[in-house]
RNA sequence: GGGGGUGUAGCUCAAUUGGUUAGAGCGCUGGCCUGUCACGCCAGAGGUUGCGAGUUCGAGUCUCGUCACUCCCGCCA
């Protein structure tokens, strides 16, 4: 796949670029893997998390087409889908918009599904905005191969005599409800499993509706009018052996509690063999538009939803200062049966907003944003093309191709979920000649051996 | 970093309150049959129940430790 990728980009006119993997240390996104100095004593060197910072350079420089498969680190903690280091398919290029990028992708993946499974992917892929798939799926990152949309009630129960729903509409909330068709047969334990799903994500509980025997069972729908029963007919088609499940929150909140949910019964019901999800269909898809800025109350501050260098929408960029919430950033992210396959943007190039974003919105004091980013705002300064990419999981795509639950199985030599690697035994103690060399003193004991 | 779950044959799983020689399906090997195509019939191999301690007359089952896997929170710009 590696070389399929490599023909296709060669043939697409793209430049494969190796940068550096001793890089700087960029603390602001994901935790980064640190490699002391011998030369310089006390300081460092630190892994990529991603080159992003060096293709950008590049698009200043004139490379106009890059790409690289590119290895990446995180120190974090590891998952069935995350390794601490991993391969992504880089690209970057210059004079674009969202449309090449999209259209480039798109070939790339159909040409990989041809190759690997003779698998013809449709192309262009649906795109849905944020808002949209968050308000259909619950999640922006959806398995489209079964339906089972959310629905939307706000308004049908926005005067309700049920005061948990009306409530939390007049609180600025939303009611949202989804029918897990077939699914009345729900056991208590089940139901147990989703109520803590709801109140992990700060609700209170999880009303239902069991449709049994042509009767509604509900500890709540004594309190629901007639219109309102219409209204949920209409909107979820309800019949007999459904289960409807609600969540009035915030919007945000409602749509995820329900997204959960909705992967939940889905799994149950392909186990009653009452639902079927093909393991041999793919369903692509972009999500786009996503939110440039999401608010962290506990630091309180803006913070990139995705990356600092991402460009906001036209439309929105003069709401920057006055409604950050409300812009949209130039980003997408291409997810295949509710995986995350990849994610990019269209970049910020003009050095005085990439300033704004970083000083104004993110609150970096000048000192902070020079001594971080400072080479790239002077490179934006010698005048930089407009440009943007992407990234794709190059383990995750292997594992999806070959139907692999964890790219642990796709990836020579893993390591473990403490990050070590079972062959190597690595990580392991150096000699203390090593450690003088490097200038750095030991605070942990050796241990026992 | 915190919390939950799991670990039994190559794979998917079973094994009552702790109780005989740890079972089944699929797969595998051999034989027979065959108008077969998810063939059928017969036979067989295959296990230190992740590992190590402990409790017990007796541990797959209980306790502790450890390793691995997995999910959730945190983290993953």
């Amino acid at each position: 796949m590696a070389t399929a990728t490599r023909v296709f980009m060669d043939e697409q006119g793209f430049l494969e670029v190796e940068t550096p993997t001793l890089f700087k240390s960029t603390p602001e996104g994901a935790r980064e893997f640190l490699v002391p100095s011998r030369i310089s004593p006390g300081e460092f060197y630190a892994l990529p998390q991603s080159p992003q910072q060096f293709k950008q350079i590049l698009m200043c420089a004139g490379v106009d087409k890059y790409f690289q498969l590119a290895r990446c680190f995180r120190d974090e903690d590891l998952r069935a889908d995350r390794q601490p280091e991993f391969t992504q398919i880089d690209v970057e290029m210059s004079f674009i918009d969202r449309e090449d990028i999209y259209a480039l992708i798109e070939g790339l993946l159909k040409t990989i599904w041809k190759t690997a499974l003779d698998y013809d992917v449709p192309t262009p892929f649906p795109r849905i905005p944020y808002r949209e798939v968050m308000d259909r799926y619950g999640s922006d990152k959806p398995d489209t191969r079964y339906a089972m949309e959310i629905g939307d009630l706000t308004e049908d129960f926005a005067a309700s005599g049920f005061k948990v729903f009306s409530g939390a509409v007049e609180r600025g909330g939303v009611v949202k409800a989804i029918n897990a068709k077939g699914f009345a047969c729900v056991t208590q334990g089940q139901m147990e499993t989703m109520t803590n799903i709801a109140k992990g994500l700060g609700a209170k509980g999880l009303a239902f509706i069991k449709v049994e025997n042509g009767e509604w069972k509900s500890p709540i729908v004594k309190f629901f009018s007639d219109t309102e029963k219409a209204a949920l007919i209409e909107k979820l088609n309800i019949e007999e052996g459904d289960l409807i499940l609600f969540a009035a929150d915030e919007w945000l909140n409602a749509c995820e509690i329900l997204g959960r949910i909705r992967q939940y019964t889905a799994g149950k019901l392909v186990e009653l063999g009452k639902l079927e999800i093909p393991a041999d269909q793919f369903n692509f898809l972009w999500v786009i538009e996503f939110p440039l800025l999401a608010f962290d109350r506990e630091m309180n501050r803006w913070f990139s939803s995705h990356h600092p260098f991402t460009s906001p929408v036209e439309e929105d960029a003069d709401k920057l200062e006055t409604d950050p919430k409300s812009v949209r950033g130039q980003h997408y992210d291409v997810v295949v049966n509710g995986v995350e396959l990849g994610g990019g943007s269209i970049r910020i190039h003009q050095p005085e907003l990439q300033k704004t974003i970083f000083e104004d919105l993110l609150k970096l004091s000048p000192e902070v944003t020079q001594a971080r980013f400072g080479y790239m705002l002077e490179a934006f300064k010698y005048g930089c093309p407009p440009h943007g990419g992407i990234a794709l999981g190059f383990d995750r795509l292997i594992a999806l191709l070959c139907g692999a639950d964890s790219i642990r199985d796709v990836i020579a030599f893993p390591k473990t979920t403490k990050g070590s690697c079972l062959m190597t035994d690595s990580p392991a103690a150096v000699e203390a000649k090593q450690l003088r060399d490097l200038h750095i003193d030991l605070k942990v004991a050796k241990k026992a051996e």
